[in-house]
DNA sequence: TAGGTGTACTAATATCCTTAATACACTTTC
DNA sequence: GAAAGTGTATTAAGGATATTAGTACACCTA
């Protein structure tokens, strides 16, 4: 239930951590109500500055991911609809649209590129065949 | 033929530069041994130093997008098959991975991820019906 | 009360982005 | 050859961000 730093990545320490707790909650490694590790239990087991951690956490309620409690600690969100928010929306396009292009340079088809989207869809979802 | 800056962006100038022209490249808006602008006209013309386009440009060539020679300018390549690069196919799978998840918070199905996809694409590629 | 929770604050350091000014090597044109 | 245009290299400075460190506070639970 902790997370690995890739330190030959360029992103800060604190947008790992955002990362891999939304593809965690996607993968459904965690689900609503549950409770991540505390600022400091987390901070020290990653051997960072509890205030990374903090910061991530922050970010993570600020984006609805997550629910911070007082006193007792912080949980997952429960997850509601948001098909009708065109922020998300448009973050899907900005990262399809990289994807299309990445996807240029390497010379596959659009078919062996829908084909990439599904492995990638499946990987995530556990291989549910719905829709 | 010039490029904008998006103040409200978080991305540094130079990658701004970079991934409008791989965008533009991708759109057949540049093409092989087309020329673009040199670093001062493009750097006076953005209102920013020419270091910044300089930088970009050396990213650039180092991608393998774009040539430079020295006296002469900075010309985009012909662009050749890298199906075999499994860098690639890696950043490919990386932005995808993004948008799985993104899609996964926004509530969409896996058919309209496959269709926001294919809009995606053809508004790239000027809706040609190949593959 | 004791120990665990998230939070707030200030300070210091490191890294990155950007600008500035200058100079050099190369190519094309006249 | 001279002039003007190319990309490049260098050093210096300022600003923004990421990270660490240390301390303190407010809250909850046992």
């Amino acid at each position: 239930m902790f997370f690995h730093i890739d330190t030959k990545s360029n992103a800060p320490l604190y947008e790992q951590i955002i990362q891999q707790v939304k593809e965690m909650c996607a993968k459904g490694l965690l689900t609503p109500d549950e409770r991540l590790p505390s600022v400091r239990e987390l901070s020290s087991h990653m051997v960072i500055n509890p205030n990374t951690v903090s910061k991530a956490y922050q970010e993570l309620e600020r984006q609805g991911i997550i629910v911070t409690v007082r006193g007792r600690g912080t949980f997952i969100s429960k997850k509601t609809d948001r098909t009708s928010d065109p922020g998300r929306l448009k973050a899907i396009r900005e990262s399809l649209k990289e994807a299309v292009i990445e996807n240029y340079y390497a010379g596959y088809s659009k078919k062996e590129l829908i084909k990439l989207l599904e492995e990638v869809y499946e990987e995530m979802e556990g291989k549910t065949d719905e829709n």
